[in-house]
RNA sequence: GGGGAGGUGGCUGAGUGGCCGAAAGCACCCGCCUGCUAAGCGGGUAGGGGGUGUAAAGCUCCCUCGGAGGUUCGAAUCCUCUCCUCCCCGCCA
């Protein structure tokens, strides 16, 4: 969220970044609650002082006259607190709805389509036959089977078997290793099942509530990503400041409700209820955190090379970057087969917006006030779309799939997918 | 799941109704001392919010001892609920 104190002081520059991002901002609202809740405090600090005034008076004097007067100003004091109490709650609920701000840098835009291409790499595939889509391949080849899945759970869920099933074990441990042995990131395993207040920490709620799956009669959600639980670890805490950046590397799935996404994707292994992903989280400085952010996407990049998959970094728009997000890229895979982009990554700096929310905060040198930290956050890479890009960019005119160079170890040393 | 013990500042830990936002120790910071280091001596160091300051500082008030309620003029301390941790028993991959 927001710091209150600069929606009071500029209005205005939270107004027009809500107004630019399409997202609604209760500014005026929250002003007048503010106002409100600050006159109302005021009289209630002024009657709970005098009570505490008279109190230690009275245990001092046992004077019983002060006694009945006590009682009532007891009373009042509860009163006028829970007035501004309640008002300062409504407040809250407020604050938490307003956007994010965005940097400088950020594209102002409405739409995708508004979105610029930061940079490209690598070169599309050049097939001498017409490519085949992920989803004929995988189940030409019996690893991937939807039919089966759409059974044993629904639509948008998927079995991996054989070497599509290690294909993904493959990547998971590749791109790990380059994380953690080359990167520096430290490896998490985190609960994949978290409670309302780390939802609210990663601006997943209020707003974004109906995006996971709840746990029925219990304070419990499936992660939408591990990012929520790797962002919370920190949560209500002071860290020190010579320990900064955090650098996290999480494997887990992710889960999603996919609401609102009805008919969009509906084949393939594109944008299923639940994926893997390696997620990079960060927490830092306000000095620093544009500049990890930007190392952050390029250890990103760094899987999309060594798999050899072509791909461009798009950064994103004010109107498509999302609510609580300062500045966003995607990384996208090209996928002949599909004959798309396929985005495989999403990496976003939040400032101190989540910290905020979250309560992290770090200590800038000893002994002084602690500051909020920012927090850093991108997939490296989310799983099935990646799949979906190897698969469809190292097919063969037979229908089998090569195996990149840099998953041979972790494959156990097959050339070929779906070879019997 | 049953029984028991606990949750206090960066950490350890004392505190059973007002003199407590909180002893003591550790850690850290500033100063003194010392040829250097260690030791020693003196001082300082929780967080959040409101008001007043152009800002910072300062001053001042309010809140916070896991969380939420309650009793009381007054709660870290008493009561209720709840979450978490530890120990014993049972069950289980």
């Amino acid at each position: 969220m927001l710091p209150l104190e600069l929606i009071r002081r500029d209005p205005e520059r939270v107004r027009r970044a809500a107004e630019l991002k399409g997202e609604p901002a209760p500014v005026d609202e929250i002003l007048k609650l503010d106002e409100g809740w600050r006159a109302q405090l005021h009289k209630a600090e002024t009657i709970k002082a005098e009570q505490n005034r008279l109190s230690k008076e009275f245990a001092k004097t046992r004077d019983e006259s002060l006694k009945e007067k006590l009682r009532q100003m007891s009373d009042e004091a509860k009163i006028a607190l829970e007035m501004a109490d309640s008002v300062k709650h409504e407040l809250d609920q407020l604050l938490l709805q307003v956007p994010n701000l965005f940097d400088e840098s950020v594209p102002i835009g409405e739409s995708e389509a508004d979105n610029v291409v930061a940079r490209e790499w690598g070169n599309k595939p050049e097939f001498g036959f017409t490519p085949q889509t992920h989803y004929d391949l995988g189940e030409a080849l019996g690893i991937m089977d939807f039919e089966r899945a759409a059974r044993v759970t629904g639509s948008r869920f998927a079995f991996l078997l054989g070497d599509g099933a290690r294909l993904e074990r493959a990547l998971v441990q590749f791109m790990l290793d380059v994380h953690t042995h080359e990167h520096g990131y430290t490896e998490v395993w985190a609960p994949m099942l978290v409670n309302s207040a780390s939802m609210v920490g990663t601006a997943n709620l209020p707003k974004f509530a109906d995006m996971a799956f709840k746990v029925e009669d219990k304070d419990l959600w499936l992660i939408p990503t591990v990012e929520v639980p790797v962002t919370n670890f920190h949560r209500d805490e002071i860290l020190e400041g010579d320990r900064l950046p955090m650098k996290y590397v999480a494997y887990a799935p992710s889960w999603r409700t996919e609401a609102g996404a009805a008919g969009k994707d509906t084949r393939g292994f594109i944008r299923m209820h639940q994926f893997s992903k390696v997620e990079l989280v960060k927490v830092t400085t306000a000095e620093t955190s544009m500049e990890e952010f930007e190392k952050l996407v390029a250890d990103a990049e760094v899987i999309l090379q060594r798999l050899g998959l072509s791909y461009h970094v798009l950064s994103m728009c004010t109107g498509d970057m999302g609510f609580a997000q300062y500045k966003k890229y995607d990384l996208e895979a090209w996928s002949p087969g599909v004959d798309r982009y396929l985005e495989v990554s999403s990496c976003s700096v939040f400032n101190d917006f989540q910290a905020m929310r979250a309560n992290i905060r770090y200590r800038p040198a000893k002994g002084a006030p602690p500051k909020f930290a920012h927090t850093i956050n991108g997939s490296g890479l989310a799983l099935p779309r990646t799949i979906d890009a190897i698969m469809e960019t190292y097919q063969r005119s037979d229908g089998l799939i090569s195996v990149p160079e840099v998953l041979k170890p972790y494959m156990g040393g097959i050339e070929l997918i779906g070879a019997r």
